[in-house]
DNA sequence: GTGGTCTAGACCACG
DNA sequence: GTGGTCTAGACCACC
């Protein structure tokens, strides 16, 4: 499991992992009937509390993308991945949207906004391929 | 004033206060020695509490962009302007960077996410102009 | 807020607690717009960790029954009533049958059991009103 | 060995075993004497993991029901009918008080309540016969 | 070992 | 003051 946790960007950390997760299972890197990492396992990995985990998993649980198995585990549900995908642009969307909300309202030069969306894609791009 | 507040986007409420009226001191709509609204009256008009507008007002005190009168309020310091202008780009730059990096982590595809970004851009300019 | 909370009887407490709300707001003794008590003021009554007060909340949140308000509470949604109202026959039904099936599966003969069935409810109508 | 097993019902699985065999004993459908199926076998007839029949079987030894056989499994006790008669009643009255307690402090109109649990009563029996 | 529940308490954000 | 977040750790049920 590869997830980015960024401790203090606003948003809470087990939020971050359960969106992360439905990421990981749009893209089909976890895929259905597949285990997730236990929460113990987990929170080592990502060097949190394990509550926190159980917590993103427990709103994954309420959202239909994970399943738990007595004793063994969670699973990813066999009916996830077209809600993931689905739910993966809605939030990417809305999270974009409230920042170019925000950049427009700042009443920045557009074209300069343009390019300056351009840039950092580009820029962010660049970072992950390296 | 013209400030949009988003009451449960996840940026508190005095933030947004705070960072849009370094945006109006950036782009001219507040000018240098012009008075704010007192805390009562833009918590009004905001429908917010007013121990959140004088949050942001301390905030920006803080930041050198305001300046208190004896008893009667708030007005824009003498050199907040280039300061603010500054500022403002890498605000939002900020804001675009997180939103954008992670709409690439979630492994969108890069030209969809390219489209997603410019189709949003384009959306609200129009919402903005009407 | 009159709830009565059995710690070790099987069912976790913060369910106990949720349950207990929406039979409260289905019964009109919690009216839409009303404030609940404060996580910490009710868990000092119930004689719980303000967790699991705090967890039940947020239950309801989920079920759509409370809503927060930044600061000063939680009330009850303006169209709770109705769902709650549904929600507690189903509740309290499945309870009930699951109860029943047991018993009609322990093979007791079918006359006892209905005799003691009527006993029961008898005797808890007694020692409720008195 | 007739036992229906409800996997998810809040009652744990090793205890609705351990309840269905009393009931069992109680009923004469497991007469004294009798060996009870190996753990092995009821597990995979229930579709259960071993441990947890293991753990309702002994249960069942420290409730002085089930006695074990050297090496080849358990049988029923030879004093175990009269005490399972009698814990049958009180295991099924006290789960049904737990419900009908919870309904009446729902407050559902008490006749309402009455004619629900006759209802599921008489359904739940046309279940049981068809 | 697993997840589920609960407690205790710190700290933050918000009003 | 409020709720939200997170940590730390206990205990239980289940496998």
């Amino acid at each position: 499991m590869f997830l980015h946790i960024y401790p203090h960007n606003g948003v809470p950390i087990y939020d971050q992992i359960a969106r992360q997760v439905k990421f990981a299972v749009a893209d089909g890197a976890l895929k259905a009937g597949e285990a997730v990492p236990s929460v113990r396992e987990l929170a080592r990995e990502l060097a949190v509390n394990p509550n926190t985990v159980a917590r993103a998993y427990r709103t994954l649980q309420e959202d239909q993308v994970l399943l738990p198995l007595r004793g063994t585990g969670m699973m990813v549900r066999q009916d996830a991945e077209p809600r993931c995908r689905e739910e993966r642009l809605e939030l990417v969307r809305e999270r974009l949207r409230q920042a170019l909300r925000e950049a427009l309202e700042s009443r920045l030069d557009p074209q300069e906004l343009r390019t300056l969306v351009m840039a950092e894609l580009e820029q962010l791009r660049e970072e992950a391929t390296k």
